[in-house]
DNA sequence: ATGAAAGCGCTAACAC
DNA sequence: GTGTTAGCGCTTTCAT
């Protein structure tokens, strides 16, 4: 810890300490060479001023929180990229916080970011996330939440998602058309808003085509990666197999492929592949994957920006805040003919 | 942010906020009931401790500082979730920048962290770096510092990174084993150690087998992704092809991909290709990739628990730490016969 | 244009 | 076992 203060640099000019506080920010109560003076020897002992000496007079952090499952997934990475670009023009910091997918984690988490440590917070919520009292505790201490893409619909304040309903909609409505007809969504779980969503989009693509609903044509993956495979695999060597699959996730669809491969199943011809996903390597896969692509960059940007406007402008009514912003759905060959 | 604090909670139990902030923290000089009293009402207010105000009089933030040149790439990730896993453990918060492999970018963030906002900080330097002086202002503040995989060797601090050079030989012998005479070896960068040691590497198994060097057998990518594809199809279409291609990261080895589809060269028939690389997709790629797989997650993991031993202990010599983590050789499609 | 003093919320040394 | 007090480093009135 630099133990060089706004003290010491008085005491060296022999100033006063709130003339060097002044003279750093600029005052336009303080002299030219006052300025200059200070500036240089700020300069010249590295002095840089103590952040949290800062946020404790002046009540604000210059931080942001951002909560999330997990980090080791394209769609995540893209949106912290896309929150960081503007989290850095405004020179604001941004710590970051993993639930991997536990409530208990994300309710302990928020407990520790309710008291004057970030000045927002950005939040992607856990599987498990049922409850709004941890989210509403903050929002009760004044301090504003952004959810993006996993929300928590009964809570009310900003959020920036993508159209899952429509996405699933579309998904399904293109693996009919390609003359599949056991589709079968693997959903990464059943009580998150976007996978309800994209879930009921699917169904309702199932209806529309006349279509009869059937036990069996949604599957949900548990925690545990090695039991979800299995069930995957299980699935799939089944006599009365699905000739399509939606995934609702990019782990899912790397999953699937290698249980087809596994099983020998050729891709596209004897199954369809299309995930919600926003993996790099899709053009290049082994067939090339059709996928939802989320437009993962922008909602983390989207999200941050309105974030601080919450930050920012007193007044500003966050619950007000819904952005929907479409994803694209690109086909290529696991879904070809 | 909340508003309640130690004083109201004195105030309201009509006892000195010395009792309060010793009861809760479970001092034993307090009594039972008062420890109960104080908790009690502590819970039902939603009291949570200002984190500033406690760093600013402990001098200790509990967070820590990663700083690396981007995020939306496994490794980083993968790395970022080795750290967070350590941090959460020790109860410390993780704050993250990155520099987007700039030198300039890099040097503004450590001077941000260099005033008692972090306690420690991890690095992963930008492909520019070269200068020390940043980092060893750092130290100089007594804030220790650990780097990981990309590290700057002339500074006198902790470093936990892969066995590079040993990777380079042995991804480049196993090309020359396979029969290929015309190796390409695309780096992301000239400067790096991390990059100069796998090139070192691959130009000592070359020369190992007799191949006299040849120019442009090594190219360097810039920073923009667009003129290295550029520059990347116009190696793969020369009349004088190379016929296996080892890319140092695993941008790199996507873009060759899609410029070998796009040119309808043959992977492995016509091009071999070997990439340094975290991609989870590798095995399912088209052709499935060989790779060099660093060991990104124990990386992070390492490097945070050596920082905390350096954080934690006051005279842990943290220049006597250079930990070396091998990564592993994983052949798959793409370099077969 | 500069300085003195109070105070942000907390902890710790030292009374009592 | 509990309270008083000083002070972490900074910003911000309010004097001068």
């Amino acid at each position: 810890m630099s133990t060089i203060n706004i003290q010491i640099l008085a005491d060296t000019l022999n100033i006063s300490k709130s003339t060097v506080s002044k003279a750093l920010r600029d005052s336009h109560e303080i002299s030219k060479e006052t300025k200059k003076k200070v500036k240089e020897l700020a300069a010249k002992m590295n002095y840089s001023p103590n952040p949290y000496a800062s946020s404790l007079r002046k009540k604000k952090s210059r931080t942001i929180a951002v909560v999330m499952p997990e980090i080791a997934d394209s769609f995540f990475s893209l949106a912290i990229n896309g929150i960081q670009s503007v989290a850095e023009k405004k020179g604001y910091h941004v710590l970051i916080y993993l639930s991997h997918e536990k409530y208990t984690n994300e309710k302990k988490i928020l407990g520790e970011v309710r008291n004057g440590r970030v000045d927002g917070i950005l939040i992607s919520i856990s599987k498990e996330t049922k409850n709004e009292e941890p989210i509403d505790k903050i929002l009760a201490a004044g301090v504003p939440v952004v959810f993006f893409d996993r929300e928590l619909e009964s809570v009310h304040t900003a959020s920036v998602t993508t159209n899952d309903y429509e996405c699933g909609y579309v998904a399904a409505k293109l693996l009919l058309q390609k003359g599949c007809r056991r589709l079968l969504f693997i959903s990464h779980s059943a009580s998150l808003p976007i996978c309800k969503k994209r879930e009921a989009g699917f169904r309702m693509a199932l209806l529309d085509a006349g279509c009869p609903e059937k036990k069996g044509q949604v599957i949900y993956g548990t925690d545990n990666e090695k039991s979800n495979y299995q069930l995957i695999k299980k699935s799939l060597a089944a006599k009365q197999r699905p000739d399509a699959i939606l995934a609702s996730v990019e782990k899912i669809a790397i999953q699937v492929y290698i249980a087809a491969q596994e099983l020998g199943l050729k891709i596209p011809e004897e199954l369809k592949v299309l995930a919600f996903s926003n993996l790099e390597t899709a053009p290049i896969l082994n067939p090339s994957l059709t996928t939802v692509t989320q437009p993962a960059f922008e909602i983390g940007k989207s999200a941050a920006t309105i974030l601080f406007k919450g930050i920012e402008k007193k007044h500003f009514r966050l619950e007000n805040e819904r952005v929907i912003i479409p994803s694209v759905l690109i086909e290529r060959r696991s879904t070809s003919i």
